[in-house]
DNA sequence: AGGCGTTAGTTCAAATTCGAACCACGCGTT
DNA sequence: AACGCGTGGTTCGAATTTGAACTAACGCCT
């Protein structure tokens, strides 16, 4: 039972979400791509910095709120900066600091794929379970983040 | 209700579902890469190649059978083949093919790594259900995964 | 046989990601 | 003030991924 190859309830479930996560990945990925020519990375961090007070974070925050690496946040800022979507400032209060931004444009931008964004997310997800499946799915798989994360915290 | 902002069990469930599965990917890919050398993607490979008849795929079905693009395959394979893992051979009956083979250390490699990604799997999402939450489970993503190759297939 | 649209796989350059190394700074200790 | 250690961010080279050609071969149709 403990070291034994998936049983078939098991594996079902496994690869059902394998496929979904992924599958998911790149319909998300495709819709903000085509409709704003952004990727799902970049959203992630329009998004986080919209959330934010004063639609600003410290770079190290953002990277942890939005689960990448510091070098790969440094990358997509500065693409995102380019863009006039993002800016960056240093923060007085901390020299070694830097705050990102969300620019007026880059609002607009965010704007402007969220209808299409939330159409995907409730056409191929959400949109499909009852809201007593909605509920359970939700349980279920918050459970499964807080133990990541807690296992993750613990390294 | 259509184009309003996802209400708070919409976006309690899509982030959780977007965290954990985003955990559970690094996760896996932690285990194998400390555990035996290789990327998810990689072991995908072989997982396919070892359920396959005669340990073996065409390129293309191969690409289909893990969801990535023809060229990341071909790198992919390439580096596999380069470990001995995986062997190339021509396809008599269509010139065009080409077969990618499971070799016998690729087939040890393969299960030198499996306990611990059932470890991995079973710890950190399959084990944290009751029998019936996995049932449940396994439903809805697999009712997803479904709709998503559907939604696919048509394009 | 010839033509034509499709499929299989690879290749190439550009874009992105990774991880280790690095620099500058903050902070507590001495 | 000097030291040492941890943090915040960037940089750099190597590895990987992307997507658009490109080549070869298949299969159908005439």
């Amino acid at each position: 039972m403990n070291n034994d190859a998936l049983h078939p309830t098991e594996l079902r479930a496994w690869l059902g979400f394998v496929v979904a996560s992924h599958l998911m990945e790149q319909e998300v990925e495709r819709q903000l791509k085509t409709d704003g020519g952004m990727s799902h990375g970049e959203f992630e961090i329009l998004v986080k910095l919209d959330l934010a007070d004063g639609h600003r974070l410290r770079m190290s925050d953002l990277a942890r709120q939005v689960m990448i690496s510091k070098s790969r946040l440094t990358y997509q800022v500065t693409q995102l900066e380019r863009q006039g979507l993002v800016s960056r400032s240093d923060c007085p209060s901390d020299r070694r600091a830097v705050w990102a931004e969300l620019t007026a444009k880059g609002a607009e931008a965010l704007a402007a794929v969220r209808p299409g964004h939330r159409r995907v997310v409730r056409g191929n997800l959400l949109g499909r379970f009852t809201d007593e499946e909605l509920q359970q799915f939700g349980d279920l798989v918050n459970r499964i983040a807080d133990h990541l994360l807690e296992q993750r915290d613990g390294r």
